[in-house]
DNA sequence: CGGAAACCGGAAGGTCCCGTCCGTTTCCCT
DNA sequence: AGGGAAACGGACGGGACCTTCCGGTTTCCG
């Protein structure tokens, strides 16, 4: 126990989220060689993501940080559990950025940093780009910090707007309909996809601005990418495959026409 | 050999497109039964797509065509070639839009209106949307097509420009970037999608607008959606998987780290 | 009307991947 | 130093999917 070597009772669940570096997780009182597989599980499997996207195998992973499936496994339970320990950082980050927007002077550019900044984080790694509009991120950590944004978001936007350079009609959900679109141009791995990115976000802030605005069609009921429909739900942690696109779209039943 | 019934020259290949509807592959020498059941196929496949995304087992088709797999196998050789065929419809329907908008008096109104289309039949139809994202339909009908469009769409950009209502610095890659952004907001079979894509038009077709213009960043070196990377190109056809996500991004090599 | 080619459907072959089991190894505390 | 708990890793069970095979059936020409 690094962390609190009272060499009596082991202080380990005491309070480990104290560890020098980022530890977005649960890594106080483990043995310090599971505590350095940990470590380097999450290294490769946020190599892995960024570069091919959150659909890599686990055994890659593993392979990759020279472990066993099975200590994967016992460290994150589930696929998708690895994502979320892989992405909190970014997601601090983010929440990060949004703070910095709330505190800058002139809401408006703190806005334009705001969404030009996580945008481009978005370009610049494919997995965080796929775990985000994934859906199972919805519940734990992903959850708990979207609540927080979505709360900074609207004070953030109601002040731009207060200032008259935001645009009256805009939406809070705009944010994610950006968000949305940004992911649908950075998507595959492809080399210009930042340069991409970053355009699409010169042409939307251009529209997001007040001045010569024009009447704009009804947002949809739509909110932030991460809890999206409530479809079959479920799935969020079990049957592998996860984040694998079909599977899940199974028609109505199995023996439905039989014949 | 369906194609060429050699026995005595049955006008079976003949000019085969000619079946009263849509044709999109070549239903012609067919028996008849092969025939009904080759649109039941492409039927069920083309519910299937639109509403669960183009990842629908081929089993699910079969089932709901009412046949067995084998028999999707015989008359489509490849999941991928299933696909291409069952949005051809769609295509071509694209194809005519773009020419509606050539045809237009006034380029800017054609050419919003185009946008406006496309997006909607993207957003109206998710298994459309994956296709036209989905690399492999490069190839064959989709590659071929997309080539006559880009250039009437070059055509039409210059026209709109010519017209003062488009702005000057916009390229014919900003449409593919729409596009793009478009599937991204899309992408889920979220209720609102609809109501969403029609407003991330709306704020688009405003920006593109020459008045008002400030300048913009760079675009990516990106094409349309269609032929992007050349990464591992192959696959194209065969390997199964074919539009999975995973699987491919396979690691370097199977032993890189052994252990 | 009769036979052969063209068709059909279910089952089997081959991959890939998630998550668990269990014997073995390593670390920590006494 | 030594014993026990924690951790390790390879193999295994289970599930999906794509594609091919093969014996039985239907259509169509003469």
């Amino acid at each position: 126990m690094p962390d609190q070597p009272s060499h009596k009772d082991t202080p380990a669940a005491a309070h480990g989220a104290a560890d020098g570096a980022v530890d977005g997780g649960a890594a106080g009182g483990l043995r310090i060689d599971a505590r350095y597989n940990r470590e380097r599980i999450l290294r490769a499997a946020r190599e892995a993501y960024t570069a091919h996207g959150i659909d890599v195998p686990v055994a890659t992973i593993a392979r990759r940080a020279g472990v066993g499936v099975a200590t994967v496994y016992r460290r994150f339970p589930t696929r998708a559990s690895l994502v979320t320990a892989a992405f909190s950082r970014q997601l601090s980050r983010c929440a990060g950025v949004l703070d910095e927007a709330l505190a800058d002077p002139d809401p408006w550019h703190g806005f334009c940093t705001l969404i030009e900044q996580v945008c481009a984080m978005h370009a610049a790694d494919r997995g965080f780009t796929e775990a985000f509009l994934s859906e199972f991120p919805d519940s734990g950590e992903f959850g708990r910090e979207r609540a927080r944004a979505d709360e900074g978001l609207a004070r953030l936007v109601r002040a731009a707007k207060g200032t008259g350079k935001l645009r009256e009609d805009f939406e809070v959900s705009d944010v994610a309909l950006l968000l949305r679109a940004n992911c649908g141009v950075v998507g595959d791995s492809v080399p210009g996809s930042t340069a991409a990115s970053r355009r699409l976000v010169a042409y939307f802030l251009h529209s997001f601005r007040a001045e010569h605005a024009e009447p704009l069609p009804p947002p949809a009921p739509l909110d932030l990418p991460g809890p999206l429909r409530s479809r079959d739900g479920a799935r969020a942690a079990g049957s592998g495959t996860g984040a694998r696109a079909g599977t899940k779209a199974r028609g109505p039943r199995a023996a439905d026409q039989s014949r």
